[in-house]
DNA sequence: CTTGAGATGTTT
DNA sequence: AACATCTCAAGA
């Protein structure tokens, strides 16, 4: 088990969310291993980056995870009824954090099938909500550090700047017009193929 | 393939 | 009232 280094998180959230593409986020929880290849991730750049759960420093029980250590995952529920899982980044102090939005299911595909009854492969963990059912993520995770089990990242081929895209960013109004979407041309498990606009 | 509505609870 | 979403049903 080669976990990223905290240290891989302790740098820009646009280079983080850029290159966490090609690596694997593996889950044990639940005693069963599986895991996806990242192929889809947002950018939440901190205070001044008006879609940011820490918009203007803002800082509530909610986003507290933020706030502390790189390589720390905050996971916040939505709609009522979804989780969604980012991973800390730049400083201690400073909050921002990278959403996981897309994955290809590369081991233990049972066991995501079964966590996501009735769906294709392909939307598994096609967006960040499919992506947490798929692993197990659930609140209980949040603030746990993605550098051991029962989730971490694993090293895994890096998807070079030639297969990466930008676009902007899915379901955000304020800071819409922002390209800090990013994800793997062409790959079918990203929640939406193309942008709707550039 | 596309679009649109409803589910459902927390945050502002 | 909005929300970093998803699913299903209906239509083209």
């Amino acid at each position: 088990m080669s976990a990223l280094p905290a240290g891989f998180y302790a740098r820009t959230t646009v280079a983080v969310a850029r290159e966490l593409l090609g690596h694997r986020l593996v889950s044990t929880v639940g005693g069963r291993r599986c895991a996806v290849r990242i192929v889809e991730t947002e950018a939440y750049v901190g205070p001044d980056d008006p879609a940011c759960h820490a918009y203007a420093w803002h800082r509530s029980a909610r986003n507290e995870v933020m706030y502390g250590r790189p390589g720390l995952l905050y996971v916040y529920f939505t709609y009522g009824m979804h989780w969604c899982a980012n991973i800390v980044t730049e400083r201690s102090g400073y909050p921002a954090a990278v959403l996981l939005r897309g994955g290809e299911p590369v081991e233990g595909v049972e066991v995501m099938r079964r966590r996501r009854r009735g769906v294709p492969d392909e939307e598994i963990a096609s967006g960040p909500a499919k992506l947490a059912q798929a692993l197990g993520i659930t609140g209980a995770l949040d603030g746990h550090s993605v550098t051991r089990p029962p989730l971490w990242v694993e090293a895994g081929e890096p998807v070079g700047p030639r297969r990466r895209a930008a676009a902007r960013r899915v379901g955000v109004r304020r800071g819409a017009t922002d390209r800090l979407r990013f994800y793997e041309r062409g790959s079918r498990h990203v929640s939406r193929p193309r942008d709707s606009r550039g």
